[in-house]
RNA sequence: GUGGUUGUAGCUCAGUUGGUUAGAGCGCCUGAUUGUGGUUCAGGAGGUCGUGGGUUCAAGCCCCAUCUUCCACCCCA
């Protein structure tokens, strides 16, 4: 039976044209990264599951995709246990969700090699079990820069000018960096006498751009945050209008975390203003909140402002990522870019830049063993001065080799047919100009020197 | 995971209340042009109507399942 060729829900196949602009995106991306003293480092798609489970909460285990196990996988099995109990038993490896957590077994497991402050950048495919949808894939890449072992300030403020700076380059003209702080988050739940319940206030906060703050009001009432607290809280709203900070510091008055938080989120926000931003508004937003568990310091998140396709880059401070991994006190703050988001967003715009698919220079028409022997010979001269060529592979109708020069965009076309094969000419023509002269080799060399 | 939506030629889409042989534009191939592409003209190829069942004398159209797409939740890049 012949299987019909498709690609599995939420991946896709990747065309040289799409490469060359996927490409384009990375080596930005890694062109920032290094500048701001990141290196390289890669990990395996696969960990094994306890590596992975229970680090991006209950949902996040649910989007997880499990590898099942090779052999015998059924032997020994309780199957009268629970469904998870019995995927954990047969199944002992997973696929990365993300790079944050890969690289904080990394960090634990290189420990000694490493040099703290340690910056590293990954560029790598993660996987997620998500129902698919516009910009939202099964398959889909991240490109991440952390540091660990710093609590300094500085390194925010290096995110937002990389965030700044990589989006200006790939020519993203209008969006908006929000930033909030997990310390102020907490804060707030301390001052509405629910500090047990931060999550709570902070999933319902979230919505708040959705769907309205009656709605959030209603959210906080049926999570149980009794009345008195709702009408502290309710001072946000105000905040998240004007956004700004105004007023916040009075309502965390009696919270050292709240105001510790306040300070963090001033200090960088000034630094990173001072030092100026290109493209990028910078904007506190009270209601970010952002769902991965490990945050608690600062927390980005940047969104285009030309395309509804929801956050395109993602980031924040953790104090104790490393912690479950056996090593405690080692505080990081990465940001990770949405390469896929990113590449959508750049071709619903159109702004890639022109001439990126790799083209030969020049190929050359293949007029018979002879022609084409010497075809060769020239080739190689001019591959040695740096151009790209090609021959055309079989001595067919002109009329269908011009079309396939056409086709791929190769602007010269070479001609060595048995007039240039006694008189030692080359004949050079031009597909946009439409023009064509005939050089001796020397000439010609010269010519395409003279582009 | 929940509710909805989509699928017809390589691409974008028509296809009437179920009724002969499923159409168009673009693209592709061939020729006009045996050493000249992108223009023009003439001709041609290409479809298990996503897949599998069912109802019917008869299904692209109705019913069920499944896959896929997109949307809203959820969550996120």
């Amino acid at each position: 039976m012949i299987t019909k060729p498709a690609t599995l829900k939420g991946t896709r196949d990747f065309l040289p044209h799409q490469i060359a602009k996927r490409s384009y995106l990375f080596d930005t991306i890694r062109t920032v990264f290094q500048s701001y003293g990141f290196a390289p480092i890669e990990t395996p798609a696969m960990e094994k599951s306890e590596t992975l489970l229970g680090k991006y909460g209950e949902e996040g285990d649910k989007l997880l995709f499990r590898i099942l196990n090779n052999g015998d996988f059924m032997e020994g099995v309780d199957t009268g246990a629970s469904s998870a109990s019995i995927a954990s038993q047969i199944s002992k490896r997973a696929l990365r969700y993300d790079l944050t957590v890969p690289f904080a077994r990394f960090v634990s497991q290189h420990r000694n090699e490493l040099q703290f402050p340690f910056k590293r950048y990954q560029i790598q495919p993660v996987w997620r079990a998500d129902r698919p949808q516009k910009g939202r894939y099964q398959e889909f890449f991240q490109c991440d820069a952390d540091v660990v072992g710093s609590e300094s300030l500085w390194h925010e403020v290096d995110f937002i000018q990389i965030f700044d700076e990589v989006l200006t380059r790939l020519g993203l003209k209008v969006f908006t960096i929000k930033m909030n702080n997990r310390k102020i988050l907490a804060g707030l739940a301390e001052v509405a006498g629910h500090s047990d319940r931060l999550k709570d206030i902070a999933i319902s906060l979230d919505k708040l751009d959705k769907v309205g703050k009656e709605q959030v009001i209603l959210e906080w009432q049926s999570r149980g945050i009794d009345q008195e607290a709702i009408e502290k809280l309710s001072a946000i709203f105000a905040m998240k209008e004007k956004k700004s900070t105004e007023g916040l510091r009075a309502l965390l008055a009696h919270s050292e975390i709240g105001l510790m938080g306040m300070d963090e989120l001033d200090q960088v926000m000034a630094h990173a203003k001072a030092l100026g931003l290109q493209s990028a508004k910078l904007e506190f937003d009270i209601t970010l909140a952002r769902g991965l568990d490990y945050y608690t310091g600062a927390i980005f998140e940047v969104v285009s402002d030309e395309v509804a396709i929801g956050s395109i880059c993602g980031g924040g401070r953790y104090d104790d990522l490393t912690g479950i991994f056996g090593m405690p006190d080692m505080p990081g703050v990465g940001i990770s870019f949405g390469a896929d988001r990113i590449y959508d967003v750049l071709d619903q715009l159109q702004r890639w830049p022109a001439d990126m698919m790799t083209v030969p220079d020049i190929i050359f028409m293949n007029f018979g063993e002879k022609e084409a022997f010497r075809c060769m010979q020239v080739m190689k001269e001019m591959r040695k001065m740096g151009y790209a060529a090609e021959l055309y592979p079989s001595p067919v109708k002109m009329k269908k080799q011009l079309k396939y020069a056409d086709d791929r965009g190769i602007r010269y076309v070479g001609l060595i047919g048995g007039e240039e094969l006694s008189s030692g000419k080359i004949t050079l023509k031009d597909m946009q100009e439409g023009s064509q002269e005939s050089l001796e080799l020397d000439g010609f060399k010269e010519r395409m020197k003279r582009g």
